[in-house]
RNA sequence: GGGUGGAUGACAGAGCGGUCAAUUGUACCAGACUGUAAAUCUGGCGCCUUCGGGCUACGGGGGUUCGAAUCCCUCUCCACCCA
């Protein structure tokens, strides 16, 4: 079976770096998986570009190396995106990556996408009903469950039956195609061998290096960053469904939050938002979890034979 | 010096005689996750437990009461007002 690498790791575990020793060594090219790197305009706040990870600079001194990145500012931000698009996407590049003979690696935080591709999750093909999305807004969770159960009893089995973003997905696919597909939770045929690695931090060490990155993210300007952003025309309810730093940042922006409280707010955003993605890394046990350089690339030299 | 209002779990803040180990929010811990995933959602959160319950708790001390976080007295501290 075709083989890929996945690195992986929650914020500030310095993910960037190691795909791209990585990628020298072996001959990869890296894919990010990242939910928010997509995006154009937005990189400070992504952390596409920093210190200590990979400057705009750096950046491209490696994509001269002949390290492509792709899946990086590849819409605007006004584009609706999501995994299914990802997945489709990345998939397309990952072909190409192996058919010219070297290695794909994918790199990034968002769990989800990533499982996307290493357990080639099927998505059922329904787009977004919006219409249909703004009326069972405003029916409560259980009303919406209890829709659901009627439509689709063996979806209502495993849903989250107080997650209503879930509950009306699953009725928006049900109006539209009769049922939730079932292997589109249930079967799984991998299309690829993935060796996912974890990069491994101690809680105390990640948090610091969160503070730091934080701090040295605001010094290199975020916050002009996101001026930028509303000033071409983006509102800021949709700069602040982005999350994080682009959630607090409009808010003080609007003089709602002083400076000092803006720093704290981002930092705590994104110590629990390390969190969640541990969690949701966690329960894959086939994560080879490392802490150095030296044992990442042997592990991956093993694998490629 | 006089008066008034306060003191509640990590913090904020409800409760104002029993149904209170104490609403709620935040923080913290754990978890879920199948087309928004940096999102969305769930559970736990005094101590002990053979999971029946037991114990210690709403600033300190004392009292009233069958029963007090809730009422009374007193002390300490805080806030505001009058001198």
């Amino acid at each position: 079976m075709k083989k890929i690498i996945v690195i992986l790791g929650p914020t500030s575990s310095g993910k960037s770096d190691i795909a791209i020793k990585l990628a020298k060594k072996i001959g990869g090219e890296i894919i990010s998986a990242d939910s928010r790197q997509i995006y154009r305009g937005m990189d400070i706040g992504t952390g596409k570009v920093l210190g200590n990870l990979v400057s705009k600079r750096k950046l491209s001194f490696f994509l001269s190396q002949g390290i492509p990145h792709y899946m990086i500012d590849i819409v605007s931000p006004r584009t609706e995106y999501n995994v299914a698009k990802f997945k489709k996407q990345s998939e397309k590049i990952i072909e190409d990556i192996l058919q010219r003979g070297k290695l794909p690696i994918i790199c990034g935080g968002t769990g989800f996408w990533i499982q996307s591709i290493v357990d080639n999750v099927n998505f059922p093909e329904v787009k977004p009903d919006w219409k249909l999305r703004k009326k069972l807004e405003n029916y409560p969770a259980a009303t919406l469950f209890a829709m659901l159960k009627k439509l689709d009893p063996a979806r209502a089995k495993n849903i989250d039956s107080k997650n209503k973003v879930r509950l009306i997905r699953a009725i928006e696919v049900c109006k539209a195609i009769g049922k939730v597909p079932k292997n589109s939770y249930a079967l799984r045929v991998t299309r690829y061998e993935a060796l996912q690695i974890g990069l491994k931090f101690s809680k105390e060490k990640l948090h610091k290096n969160i503070e730091k990155r934080v701090i040295a993210r605001f010094k290199q300007g975020m916050i002009k960053e996101v001026a930028k952003l509303h000033q071409q025309g983006l509102s800021w309810k949709k700069i602040q469904s982005f999350g994080l730093a682009y959630f607090w940042i409009p808010l003080y922006l609007q003089n709602k939050l002083s400076k000092e409280e803006l720093i704290k707010k981002v930092i705590h955003a994104e110590k629990n938002y390390a969190k969640r993605q541990m969690t949701w890394f966690k329960r894959d046990k086939r994560i080879k979890w490392l802490k150095n350089y030296r044992d990442i690339e042997k592990n991956v030299m093993i694998f490629m034979q």
